[in-house]
DNA sequence: ATAATAGAGGATAATTTTATCCTTTATGAT
DNA sequence: ATCATAAAGGATAAAATTATCCTCTATTAT
């Protein structure tokens, strides 16, 4: 559904924003500790989600990546449309090029409502709403046991 | 959301099934024509699927691939099992090895009913009715303008 | 029996995705 | 001003996916 750098960049930002509510910008290392997601590759993923002004970063000591009110209602539909593009949103679910209402896939009237369905689940709550729920330990961005 | 090998193995199954209803077998050339796959790709894809008898393959002249009685109820599920594993169906969304409902990620309660819809997008119709569908022209399975 | 046909199987390329590393640049602490 | 820190950026590597090709084997028509 989510290739793995989305999976990482939800993870992460999740995160970062969690932090973000308690006014601490976060670095990759740290970003990586905490949501199990090897460094590099994370580091590579938020710069692309910085450059794209989906999240905030500064350099330097102190620095690190952030969310702020320019961001603030920001969503995960965002974030996916941001790392894996609107193929899953948009692009047919068998690959054809030219399906469409006159011209349906087998799949087409179903893949609709599903389609709908992930929309509402990444956009009902905000980022923010789901830091909250991991702040509360209602729910956990990496396998569990970590100090 | 599903492999560019599952697309393919979807259409082509599909146009098989369809082929099947009316007695042909059809060899890997003419699938690859009317379903718009690359050959030598759909004809790894088959040969998978008939080595795991999710459909039937004979050799030689009038040979070809084919669906009959024993496949009769085929779904899709099935076919995306055997091509793109169950990872869709049973995976955390989010990449964590260890999700559960004690320990859930932040989008653990929202995909089990989008996973739901899904496989039953896969498995309320069989693979059959899929296929007439495509007879009646209601639904298509490549590009159009093909003779 | 022989020849032609078509899948099976294995090897190999090409491309994309995932992952890592190193140097440069900006920034804050001292 | 200097130094340490952390992201930016670019290069590279590894793995997985997508795609192709060639030989072998089974089967059917003649």
């Amino acid at each position: 559904m989510f290739s793995r750098a989305c999976q990482y960049g939800i993870r992460a930002v999740i995160y970062i924003c969690g932090e973000s509510q308690k006014g601490n910008k976060v670095g990759a290392k740290q970003i990586s500790e905490k949501t199990g997601v090897p460094e590099p590759f994370i580091a590579k993923i938020l710069q692309d989600l910085a450059r794209k002004k989906i999240i905030g970063s500064t350099k330097g000591p102190t620095g690190g990546f952030f969310v702020d009110g320019r961001h603030q209602e920001l969503t995960l539909k965002q974030l996916v449309d941001a790392i894996d593009g609107e193929e899953l949103f948009t692009g047919c679910s068998l690959g054809l090029e030219n399906c469409s209402e006159a011209n349906p896939c087998p799949l087409h009237g179903e893949i609709k409502q599903i389609r709908l369905s992930i929309v509402r689940m990444l956009t009902q709550k905000s980022i923010k709403e789901f830091a909250e729920e991991v702040e509360k330990g209602e729910t956990v961005l990496s396998r569990m046991i970590q100090t």
